[in-house]
DNA sequence: CCTCCGTTGTGAAACGATTCAGACGAGCTG
DNA sequence: CAGCTCGTCTGAATCGTTTCACAACGGAGG
């Protein structure tokens, strides 16, 4: 069993009380005194305990995040925003990945609960779960990451997909492309859905066709899943086949890369793609992606400033924010003439 | 203020003693009055502190982990694998990232010591930390993930990295490549010069010749560093460039293979690439990756499962574990024409 | 009627850190 | 010298839960 702060207090011939300044405010204690309770918590290796502290102050020192996918990079790189601004705080982050399933959402949420977190961040699955309102009620601060606010009594950090659909989708038609596919088109995401109207809206403007636009669906938003899509792609006829496609994410873009070079289908020269998110793999990959980029990391470290705000009380007001994305043009959806003048 | 057990016991005319039996010990207690405290329980919203609960019981229901990069898949993979193990068992896990700095790694094992955390998951940078240590002194099992233990007195799960990089070396010397370069040297992790080693003996063995391997050291192991590597193969005078690599990880090819082709070097044609760890990123590149596999995710369940048993207590018996990893052979070194002649 | 048991419920004592009212001197002031 | 203030330290109360010795009760057996 460690050493606690009365072993500490004995073996420093002090009380506990005077030991808990030393640790708390040091300010206060001589310097005598201080130099023998150092020497006594080194002496016995004394760690602080923090469920003992937390259970005084009421709240502990951590704060949730919750992502739909561990595995993609995008939330490793929100992840890294908000530690940026969680670290320097003091807190710690407890970080919860939910697969996209509400059942694991819940049950995280509920651990979070216990923990008295100080505030929960969190992208979550298609429906609200009624768990979250359950915190808040609770007064337990929620930020929604990388997805709109239902109301204006709480935060949220968004981007504008609506706007980012539109961007993929003019810049494939100012490239002379008129039938392109949308990828990704099942997912109950609010922003999956949002970029889809964006490329919908761009499509229906620029060609006045409402057949110009394929929706594809596949399973997951993954790589395998853009594997499966540009599979069925390459099955088309000729005269429906698309000639570029807009993913609702990079994971998909990868895929659908990787399908059609497979498949000798040539990119961007036969097919265009442009993905979602710009993660650093979008770059990387040996066909670079165009991608519409998103501030990842600003996401999550805004959000992150948000919920520290609202945790620290005083006349908090709540905050929708809504960035702007931008276009990222790389080689997979220039076509031969844009590749020779760059040169 | 949340309701505390204490709250519900009043609401449900009851003590606090049967309300916590049952929470815990439903089957001590009656049908009727069990169903009156959770009647309560749901009336008043209550949730259990678990900081109290856990300075009750001495010890936290979280492990931690900490990992060297949390934006390369391999660990996100490996992270997988320990919650696999460690869900069921109805812990958390706490999950930091040391950006392989020391000094960031020795804090996040502070910030675990004072949650009392049940065990301690990680892969550590370079040097053993002296933190490390004294966690295992306090009595807080350590398992060390993807590296092998000091000595016979801990748990590790490592693989045998020498192997890995004898088979990369091979399968390249066996298609005729005669000039091999090692990307990832100068890295002082254990798993990296292992790595190096079983390259090194290989082409030792099959070429006589010591200066057939170049061994070059990016700044980190990361796509930009595998770019840096690259242009400077690319750069370097025929006779003397390598007609292959093996990389460190699969990062570092991700970036070589993108330099490569930028510099219309084509892969596998005119350079091979071969990559570690086999992140699902390595299969889905444009030009597929050869890679060394680790078993990613049962590299985290073993060592979770050994962090259990021996969090448990009776009878430990320390285990150190080495997986065997095999090589997937893709695209990026599939195909080899000799340009020996053509010099 | 008394005793013994089993079942069910009680209530106080922990766990370890923080906080706060107050004790105790020492040094000043008038 | 009484009365104050200031700096330093003490010790008990507190946070919410678990646990455990024990009380209360009813029924069975003698």
């Amino acid at each position: 069993m460690p050493a606690s702060i009365r072993d500490v207090a004995e073996h420093a011939g002090v009380s506990v009380g005077t030991v808990s300044n030393v640790l708390n405010r040091p300010e206060v204690v001589s310097g005598p005194t201080r130099e023998r309770v150092l020497d006594a918590i080194a002496a016995l290796g004394f760690v602080r305990n923090e469920s003992a502290r937390h259970l005084r102050a009421g709240h502990s020192r951590t704060i949730g995040l919750v992502v739909l996918d561990i595995a993609n990079p995008f939330f490793t790189d929100v992840a890294r925003g908000v530690d940026d601004v969680v670290d320097p705080a003091g807190l710690a982050v407890i970080l919860c990945n939910s697969d996209d399933r509400p059942e694991k959402e819940s049950a995280h949420l509920d651990v979070l609960a216990e923990q008295r977190v100080q505030g929960v961040l969190i992208t979550p699955t298609a429906e609200l779960s009624p768990h979250l309102d359950s915190l808040r009620r609770r007064g337990i601060p929620v930020v929604l990451v990388d997805r709109r606010a239902p109301g204006p009594d709480q935060c949220a950090v968004a981007v504008d997909d609506v706007l980012g659909g539109r961007l993929a989708a003019e810049h494939l038609l100012e490239r002379g492309h008129r039938r392109i596919a949308f990828i990704g088109g099942a997912s109950g995401l609010p922003q999956v859905q949002e970029r889809h109207a964006g490329v919908a809206a761009a499509v229906r403007e620029a060609t006045g066709d409402d057949d110009a636009l394929l929706v594809l669906s596949p399973e997951h938003l993954t790589v395998a899943g853009g594997r499966e899509a540009a599979a069925r792609i390459v099955g088309l006829p000729a005269a429906r086949r698309p000639t570029a496609a807009v993913c609702a994410n990079d994971l998909l873009a990868l895929g659908v890369l990787q399908e059609m070079v497979r498949q000798g289908v040539r990119v961007p020269d036969d097919f265009a793609i442009v993905g979602y998110d710009d993660i650093d793999f979008a770059a990387a990959a040996a066909v670079p992606l165009t991608s519409v980029r998103k501030p990842r990391a600003a996401l999550g470290s805004r959000a992150a400033e948000l919920l520290l705000d609202e945790a620290r009380g005083e006349g908090h007001v709540h905050v929708q924010e809504v960035f702007e994305p931008t276009l990222v043009v790389r080689e997979s959806s220039m076509v031969f003439r844009d590749r020779e003048g760059a040169r």
